[in-house]
DNA sequence: CCGACGTCCTGCTAGC
DNA sequence: TGCTAGCAGGACGTCG
């Protein structure tokens, strides 16, 4: 569920909520989550002062005074807030970290495809991700997307929702990406001529940015890290919106399955 | 090696 | 009105 803006969003909600404070526990539900919370970490938790909070892709680090690291995914339905500790926890809470200031750091998560796990220092959790994720796409060197596109016969859709490649485009973003670069989805990455490839680039980063600033979006389940929804869902004119007349040329858009994800856009506008 | 697909889990709803 | 198949912001393991 969340993408690279929601997780951005929920970074920057938390940093004032959390930096400075220090956690005192862990209480857990009986339920396992994706990547095993392992007791042995509670101790080397307890009494530590939050110093930063990052992001990179959609993976949220919580950076701990004594150099350890809490990382955070999300998965579809993954929440992580503060909030006070008298607020009854909901359902699907399954890892809270009391703080100091009679609040609580919450992760809530239906799905349980989301997961926190400890890293002792910052090479640790690289290395970790170093295998997993591209640049960020404000990082990435158009010729190196070039040649990244160049090089696969996979559809643009399958090609930014790879980790590997681009860091932080899901589902919802690479629709809205895809319509914005006017690009069908359906191509293939070795199909674009340079300036297509170029263009799509422009368009994951304006897509990106400008979600960011509308808080990200909410479908269902994501809130911010104070509990605020998002706002960029009311800007969709591709995902989400079947049927319904191309905000540019009044063609329905249609729905397709494509690297096994509902796929939406204009078959008119998208070439 | 690459690409396609099933699986994990719960809740909601479109459609019968 | 009531039921259920299918789908949902993701990632990863397996298979061909």
């Amino acid at each position: 569920m969340p993408e690279l803006p929601e997780v951005e969003t929920v970074v920057r909600d938390l940093r004032p909520l959390l930096i400075g404070r220090t956690l005192q526990g862990v209480r857990r539900s009986a339920h396992a989550l994706r990547k095993t919370w392992s007791a042995e970490w509670e101790p080397l938790l307890t009494g530590q002062t939050v110093a930063a909070l990052h992001r990179r892709g959609k993976w949220i680090l919580v950076e701990l005074g004594g150099g350890a690291f809490l990382m955070v995914h999300l998965g579809m339905t993954g929440q992580f807030t503060v909030r006070a500790a008298d607020v009854p926890g909901e359902t699907h809470t399954h890892l809270v970290f009391p703080l100091d200031n009679a609040h609580e750091l919450r992760f809530r998560d239906v799905r349980r495809f989301g997961s926190v796990t400890y890293f002792a220092d910052r090479p640790t959790w690289e290395t970790f991700l170093s295998d997993k994720l591209g640049p960020e796409p404000w990082d990435m060197d158009p010729n190196a997307w070039r040649a990244i596109l160049s090089v696969t016969a996979r559809n643009l859709k399958a090609v930014l929702l790879d980790q590997t490649l681009i860091a932080g485009v899901g589902n919802i973003y690479a629709d809205e990406s895809c319509f914005a670069a006017k690009l069908d989805p359906r191509r293939t990455g070795n199909s674009l001529t340079a300036a297509e490839a170029n263009r799509l680039l422009t368009e994951i980063r304006r897509v990106l940015t400008t979600a960011i600033e509308s808080r990200g979006s909410t479908i269902r389940d994501y809130v911010g890290g104070s509990g605020l929804m998002g706002g960029y869902q009311d800007e969709f004119r591709a995902y989400g919106r079947t049927g319904e007349p191309c905000l540019k040329c009044k063609t329905p858009i249609e729905c397709i399955r494509l690297a096994g994800r509902s796929t939406h856009f204009c078959p008119n506008c998208q070439r």
